[in-house]
DNA sequence: TTGTAGGCGTTATCAT
DNA sequence: ATGATAACGCCTACAA
């Protein structure tokens, strides 16, 4: 019952009747011992419920076989999907994940990173362009390579994983355009701790602004992304600036939201309305109408840093940029604005995946 | 630029011209050293950017202040937020989290159970009551200890944190039946992986069964998680079984699938059909009507969890088991059935949180 | 208060 | 093919 102390290498190699760097042999590479004495050894080790003890490996080989990940809130479900698709490509490498997280807090990620370095991390995955200087140059001096997810790095200085929140923002505010929407409003995240979330309202402004339209400040609103936070959020605009014909939500939380206020308040969605949302999260597309959104694929992404990191510890090479497609879903919650001109064709025209 | 080595403690050591020991002692416990001393090797240690090494402390310490643990699908938005509590709470304790995450694979679960001993995990989370034997035996023979999560264990043999999903699935079928339903269908999640999907079909049963009410197989359907599954299994026990007046989703998901089916063919709710769920997450109470179901404290959960096994690290004792509160609540989806005799009027007289 | 030295469990470099 | 043995970086009695 007591157990004593769990065995070490040593415990197997006396067992099986080999020495120690014998026994480490054959478990580590088959093809260093002769096949018997491998036999002998794997049994021992089996005998004795042997488990390597990955600290020792790791301050001999300079390896923990760890990657690390400091993401924003992993309830959110976008974060939550990477998570999962990181941590399980990871599994399959025999690699594990090291997780932290914190609540858009850049001070609290630069602590999570050092957490994460100190444990030995042999690879690093953050989120966003946006970070305390420390933290990537920490990353940096340690020589631990790291990826940036969700968003691309234009400067070229960093290996990056994701989209351009500003160019899917500007396609899906041209959506809207095309549809002839004039009087638009938006519900954006929160812009000041969140490079996607501006990134994704600077793009709504440049769509306009090509248009000649300007965005008034009073049809903007910024909050933390929640379902309850959108529907505040929309209300308090219809109370503050109406006339608008579309809202643009931060994300599908945000967007779905919004829809909800409108249903609430027997606003027909899209004849009265039309709302867009951004990264296809699951419900969007069960929902009646379906979102109009943006798909961001998170699960790829998390997958594709996980992957990125691995063949670069494995002394391979890959492109600094890789671009993640993030197509446009046209569903049932955009449609012409009331009272529009005659056809509004375009939306017509285009197919449901752009 | 090229990162010769990075610093270890025998570097501040000579840089702040005492010995090895010292330097420990100065970083680890500000008491043991002379004011002086400590602050020359605080100083040597930031200016060497000195990060101690995580492998090695391990090593010597035989700890490596680090929490496994081992979720179904982190995307599932449930474990999501357990997963981010337990990670917030633990760093604060200088504690990092080692995740691992499987598809309801119990194989794959004990290999990533193995995967974090070997880690070093000081303690580890697991979800739900049942095992691989070898998972559980592992980490006992390892000497490590664990929390078991979302359900309660019975027996007493293990430390838990979580709810018992029987009475509390009876509670909630209860309260249909108050309301005056008999007919009832129910959107199951995948009980042969899954003992809380269980748990929550056997207490429909109990609750049924102790009004001499029985649950035929036609009404009963079982399905992954997730709104489009939750969507399909009610058309399907609509064509399979028609008749029902109320259906109880194994999740939220799938309640709210079942209630997107509903407003698609036009069934009104909770006139003619009444939902009920299990969760309680975040869009449950946004939609409208908002749905019936159990809250389940998952953030808690995850809190409880680490702050239960960080006390256990400390050498504290903390009692085997810990109930979270699961109460029904009561939103609009819950009614009397159609054509229902005289007075519903159980129903009315339940306050909103039971 | 500070220094010396042994040990934590593996891997890797030599020989043999 | 296998066996000694020296790192790996830190902690912690024990001594001074």
């Amino acid at each position: 019952m007591a157990s004593v102390r769990s065995p070490r290498l040593a415990d197997v190699a006396r067992a099986a009747g080999v020495s120690l760097a014998t026994a480490s042999r054959a478990l580590a590479d088959p093809a260093l011992v002769r096949e018997r004495t491998r036999k002998g050894v794997l049994d021992a080790a089996a005998m004795l419920g042997y488990v390597p003890h990955g600290a020792a490996r790791a301050l001999a080989t300079r390896r923990s076989r760890t990657i690390g990940a400091v993401f924003p809130p992993v309830d959110n479900p976008i974060f939550a999907g990477a998570t999962h698709a990181l941590a399980q490509h990871l599994a399959v490498a025999g690699y594990t994940l090291l997780l932290a997280s914190h609540d858009y807090d850049y001070d609290a990620e630069l602590a999570a990173t050092r957490a994460l370095i100190e444990r030995g991390a042999d690879g690093m995955v953050l989120v966003g362009l946006v970070h305390r200087p420390e933290t990537l140059a920490t990353l940096a001096r340690a020589g631990i390579p790291y990826e940036l997810t969700w968003s691309l790095d234009c400067t070229g200085r960093h290996h990056c994983v994701g989209l351009s929140h500003r160019s899917a923002s500007i396609r899906i505010t041209q959506h809207l355009l095309d549809l002839g929407h004039r009087e638009i409003a938006v519900i954006a995240g929160d812009t000041a701790h969140n490079d996607r979330a501006r990134e994704r309202l600077d793009g709504v402004r440049d769509a306009l602004a090509a248009r000649g339209i300007r965005l008034p400040a009073r049809r903007v609103v910024e909050v933390g992304f929640s379902v309850a936070r959108g529907r505040a959020a929309f209300a308090a605009l219809l109370e503050r600036a109406p006339g608008f014909t579309a809202v643009i939500g931060g994300n599908d939380p945000l967007a779905i939201g919004a829809l909800l206020e409108c249903r609430a308040r027997g606003i027909a969605v899209p004849d009265a309305m039309s709302i867009v949302g951004f990264d296809d999260i699951e419900l969007a597309g069960e929902l009646a109408p379906g979102l109009t959104t943006i798909r961001v694929p998170s699960a790829e992404i998390g997958r594709e840093a996980g992957r990125r990191l691995l063949a670069r510890l494995a002394g391979r090479s890959v492109p600094k940029v890789k671009t993640m497609p993030a197509p446009l879903i046209v569903r049932g919650t955009t449609g012409p604005p009331p009272h529009a001109g005659a056809k509004p064709a375009p939306a017509r025209r285009r197919p449901a995946v752009v």
